[in-house]
DNA sequence: CTGTTAGCGCCTTCAT
DNA sequence: ATGAAGGCGCTAACAG
């Protein structure tokens, strides 16, 4: 029923051929023959078969992305750079929630696989062998997205988390303060942001860096632990792993009677728009979450088209935008 | 290079038929011979190429997602809703943002049907002939999530949202309140939101509502201008479109010294992480996003199953949650 | 510059 | 219960 190409051939009376040659601009087409086929398309309403041609071609024009939630903001903007680059390189992106399971990760490769994607852009918080293993079999290019990859054996776009983490301490050091925390996640649970802990612990040289772990640090559950530390600890300074714990950091102090940021300084993570959605608005180290998006999907296209590529391993740069918690 | 159907068949001493049948469980195979398909499918490390199959099943297995920015809170919950779902009944979604503008909206229906895919999930917030007109050519199954269609042409899940602006209105007045103002974006950006307004100013009964329009309804730019507002009327009570606009709202009722809920009362729109993210937490018309997505791609997988279904317009609950605010 | 002809990998009758 | 054969709609040589 729907019109095929070989409709319009007939239509234009030419072959097959000749209307995918005008089509992809394959070949040099007479201009007199090309409108006559332009002008069946546009009566037919003619519509090429991505599907077919993905078979024909072995190309898909389609990339598979693999997130741990996109409901969490700072995925979503992510996600948002992503498909922002692949539509301008006429890409689509198939989109699948990991959870950060390896078992359903290695899962969604495979999906992946099956639908021949020409590439995935890959986030998660641990990378273990087995998603090595699965894209090594799957064959198919990998960019890795925020994610940590200590022996870079796949192409990413990332910051320096690590010297993100000194930064950040650095300037609360510089601000005054003496008695700082960390506020993360549970250790294990992300590599990036154990990472930035270990930043931050050798800028305090020998010091000691108050370490305030939240489980998988919502917002929720964290705000009653960190208030729990800080009636027992007194400190004057922390720098918190995200925008959420962030915020829970600046709540607690204020519910314990005391002033961000004079009585506790607080730097946090992401700068997610809730950064300036709270009062005091909150300092941060700004995270380019569109552009780990963006420049991720831009390196796979030049992996794609085997365009030169100076660098896999990209590092974006971080930096601290200065508010009114500190 | 790649293993197919033939290896697998040719593995097993059984013909490509068998091995389809196997795959997809079409027809009875003798248990003898499907273990020994099912072998030589694990022994070669064989993917059945979705490629293939959707050319000549017809059937991608793939559903089109339209919204208008994933990196709005309220869109990304959504999209988790629906790819929970898609992925429980084994589909894939392929996903677009529209930035709501029409021409991208019809452009992307286009690509959709290019890409062959079963089905879409469409949110927008202004449905237009166009759009509809692109469907129909399309002759996609198409479900509408948190969009207003009031000819009710196409199957959709949504709220009621005359009535959640009543609700709002009349939980003020309940309170107490004389003066109240709803806060939302400009007329004719959302049918939605102008919807609910339309519920507001009908529990008003006459009397007058404040009406503030804020543009695009950012938190950035509609705070001086809903601060402006204030300034020039004494209100003792609101309604905001979203959370970000509830936000904005009580952020300006603070910086002009005054106190919510004791001066002002905030009932805001959605229910994201953010309502609670605030002091005071905020009182909201809770809306179902996460169901808007599960719903609705629930509904899809019955209309492309020819599966009954007793109501093409599903209109879930939405409820008052009673925080601080007001 | 244009037409002819093989496939691409799988599903699906139709036989057997 | 299984095999043979014809597409699905398009790309990509290969001729001319």
């Amino acid at each position: 029923m729907p019109v095929t190409i070989y409709d319009v051939a007939r239509e234009a009376k030419v072959s097959m051929a000749t209307v995918s040659r005008v089509i992809n601009g394959t070949a040099v087409v007479k201009e007199d023959t090309k409108k006559r086929v332009l002008e069946a398309i546009a009566k037919l309403g003619y519509r090429p078969n991505a599907v077919a041609r993905g078979l024909a071609s072995k190309r898909t024009r389609t990339i598979g992305v693999i997130v741990p939630d996109v409901s969490a903001a700072f995925v979503a903007e992510m996600v948002r750079g992503i498909e922002d680059i692949a539509n301008m390189y006429d890409y689509n992106i198939l989109l699948v929630n990991s959870d950060a399971q390896v078992d359903r990760e290695v899962n969604l490769i495979g999906t992946m696989w099956e639908k021949q994607v020409d590439g995935i852009l890959y986030m998660t918080n641990v990378l273990t062998s087995k998603e090595i293993d699965a894209f090594e079999e799957a064959q198919i290019p990998v960019v890795l997205c925020a994610t940590e990859d200590p022996e870079r054996r796949i192409p990413s776009v990332n910051i320096d988390n690590y010297r993100s983490g000194r930064d950040a301490v650095n300037f609360l050091l510089q601000k005054g303060c003496h008695r700082i925390g960390f506020i993360t996640m549970d250790e294990g649970f992300s590599v990036v942001a154990d990472r930035r802990l270990q930043g931050a612990q050798n800028r305090m040289r020998g010091q000691e860096l108050h370490v305030i772990r939240t489980g998988r640090g919502r917002y929720e559950t964290s705000l009653p632990i960190i208030r729990a530390y800080l009636e027992e600890h007194h400190l004057d300074g922390v720098v918190a792993a995200s925008d959420e714990l962030g915020l829970a950091a600046i709540h607690a102090v204020q519910d314990m009677g005391m002033v961000v940021p004079r009585d506790v300084k607080v730097i946090a993570f992401d700068n997610t728009r809730l950064a300036v959605m709270v009062r005091p608005e909150m300092t941060v180290i700004a995270q380019p979450m569109y552009d780990f998006g963006a420049v991720s999907m831009r390196l796979l296209t030049k992996l794609l088209q085997d365009e030169p590529v100076d660098n896999y391993t990209v590092i974006l740069q971080h930096n601290i935008v200065e508010r009114a918690s500190s």
